[in-house]
DNA sequence: AATATTTGCGCAAACATTTGCGCAAATTAA
DNA sequence: TTAATTTGCGCAAATGTTTGCGCAAATATT
């Protein structure tokens, strides 16, 4: 396989003039730029990355971490990342944690030895002290939906909370008292705050929170059917259920299905995400939506110009450097598996 | 960064000797190697893998081309090849080409430059002087769903051909005759051999192909919506329809319900692949089934032995050189979606 | 006791680039 | 005409590893 030095031989010239020449990193003449280009079409050369980004400490590549890309929210997310990368010319190494701590922590330590320019963490674990290992080689980095305090990164948020708040509140408004939350897996994720948020707002309306209606899956599908299953089993099934997320919100509506039930007739279902899928399942799903691809565009604007800034070592104003917080809002897609409660 | 020279420094060895112990390439004593990864441990070494794969020619990743990951059957399969990559040691490069040829091969150059050590295609396009110029440079490829002449490389395939025959069989033995087509884009691609298959089972009933049932989407949600759209505008619909896959399918499934139409009482849906959610949507689909696990399996690991044997380079015998093409066959998956044509 | 083998380790080249420094030749200014 | 500046390009160091070769010391063989 043809190097630099090859084409330099060829075309009679110096390495050095050969690489500026690539890299349009100072002026060549007409004439030597294009013997150079003539040798290099064909000796078919293409500059070797690992000895650039070894010499230059720029990889073109980002890491992108992620629970588990067969969750569809993450598969569109991933989807727009890597578009809005490619456009940028970078390459994305894809890592799905599957919420294992240990893998994730491979992971970086993987990401770090093999030079990624930036890391993009969509998880619903992260270890901190796993982050703290990446701020210490100082490599930017996008944390999406959590917030770690003291983190020097910028970060996206979507208001879970507030989200939360409203799907309660919108059953509520129809007549539901007795709502059933599928939650997701740990206590410190996006999960926690939408949860936090539906206490609110029952809690506002005067309606006792009561344990047996919280069932914990794992953003899953199957764990969102299972999670249903045992609502239903209860001795005062719930009459509305606010799931987590999309994923276990269809799980949800097949164990509700499967179980012979309608929905929402007799029992009404709200999911969080607005996954594609929540259009298609039967019935179509209510749900908060969270605008995907915005979020999926500004994490890697955001991850781009950092890296850029920190790459050109610049002392630009103080403002530049101040790290991002971004929050988005959610909103309410109606659709047809809500209902206002039936008046026995 | 500390980098091997530090770690040496600090142990008071060679560097020599730091790079056998990280790498068990050579014997050394249990008092030096203690030193050593003590030397490692305070340091927080961790070795260059630029620098590494620049030398040793092993990059430890490996490039996973595929038409879109939004599409539930490439995301479960890229799922399972990143699990079973991990568990080797392997990092995946994620490409989209989006059945665009220039992304291809743009994603293919940037493959070949980063090194990677094989590569995976799943792709309806393909370009093959692409191939071609992977092959050139001799690393080890797997294509998976096409059969391209004359190429050097291990090969998974489905027997599309045989699954769309199954499939329009099927059907016609429900004593549907006017059975519906929603094509995929290419003309050399799974989707047309499984509709190969599928005019097969017809001819072989003495049914006439009628072209205004074949309609052409692109594997997508929404042209699968679109295209049965339009068959059911046709002056004389069908009775059922073969999807290629199983998104067209979904998207098939929402326009007939939107359309006020039941299913399989008016209209039987088959779709093909058996992605997880064909078992959500009401009515739950019938298809023709992948075995999707085993297939990321063996194409993780037909890549990953290829990449040994042409890494160690010694010519063991001409049978393991040979390359493999594994056929699986389909399944037929009966759900809800097919029924016996009502007898008017 | 002399020779042969094994054990344990280091030297330095090679991998393919980028880039700071500097040097001639050509051009401009004085 | 001389000095100063600009233009156009090359030298060689640096990036962080792996690995073929070889050298002493220790052990085994005759």
């Amino acid at each position: 396989m043809a190097n630099i030095k090859d084409v330099a031989k060829r075309a009679n010239v110096s390495i050095t003039t050969v690489s500026h020449i690539i890299n349009k990193t100072r002026y060549v003449s007409d004439e030597l730029t294009e013997r150079v280009n003539k040798a290099m079409e064909e000796l078919d050369y293409h500059p070797n990355s690992l000895a650039r980004g070894l010499r230059s400490g720029k990889t073109k590549t980002i890491g992108l971490v992620i629970p588990d890309i067969s969750n569809q929210f993450f598969a569109e997310i991933s989807r727009k990342i890597e578009d809005r990368g490619f456009e940028n010319g970078y390459s994305v190494i894809l890592c799905n944690t599957n919420d294992d701590p240990q893998k994730e922590k491979t992971y970086i330590d993987v990401l770090l030895a093999k030079k990624v320019e930036g890391i993009i963490f969509i998880s619903t674990i992260v270890e901190s002290n796993n982050l703290d290992r990446v701020m210490e080689f100082n490599i930017p980095i996008v944390v999406v939906d959590r917030i770690i305090k003291d983190i020097k990164s910028d970060t996206v948020l979507v208001d879970n909370s507030k989200g939360g708040y409203a799907a309660a509140k919108y059953l509520i408004e129809l007549g539901h008292r007795r709502i059933g939350c599928i939650e997701g897996p740990s206590l410190i994720t996006p999960s926690a705050q939408r949860a936090e948020g539906y206490k609110l707002a029952l809690q506002e309306e005067g309606i006792k929170i009561d344990p047996d209606l919280f069932v914990t899956g794992d953003f899953r599908y199957e764990s969102g059917n299972k999670a249903m299953r045992e609502l239903l089993a209860l001795p005062n099934p719930p009459t509305a259920v606010f799931a987590c997320n999309d994923m276990m919100a269809l799980g949800a509506i097949q164990a509700i299905n499967d179980n012979g039930m309608n929905i929402p007739d007799d029992i009404s279902v709200i999911g969080f995400d607005n996954i594609p899928f929540s259009e298609t399942v039967y019935p179509t799903l209510t749900t908060m939506a969270q605008p995907i691809y915005e979020i999926a565009n500004l994490i890697v604007d955001l991850l781009i110009n950092r890296i850029k800034l920190q790459q050109q070592r610049i002392r630009t104003s103080e403002q530049e450097l101040e790290y991002k917080h971004v929050v988005f809002e959610t909103k309410l897609i109606e659709r047809d598996s809500c209902k206002r409660i039936r008046e026995n």
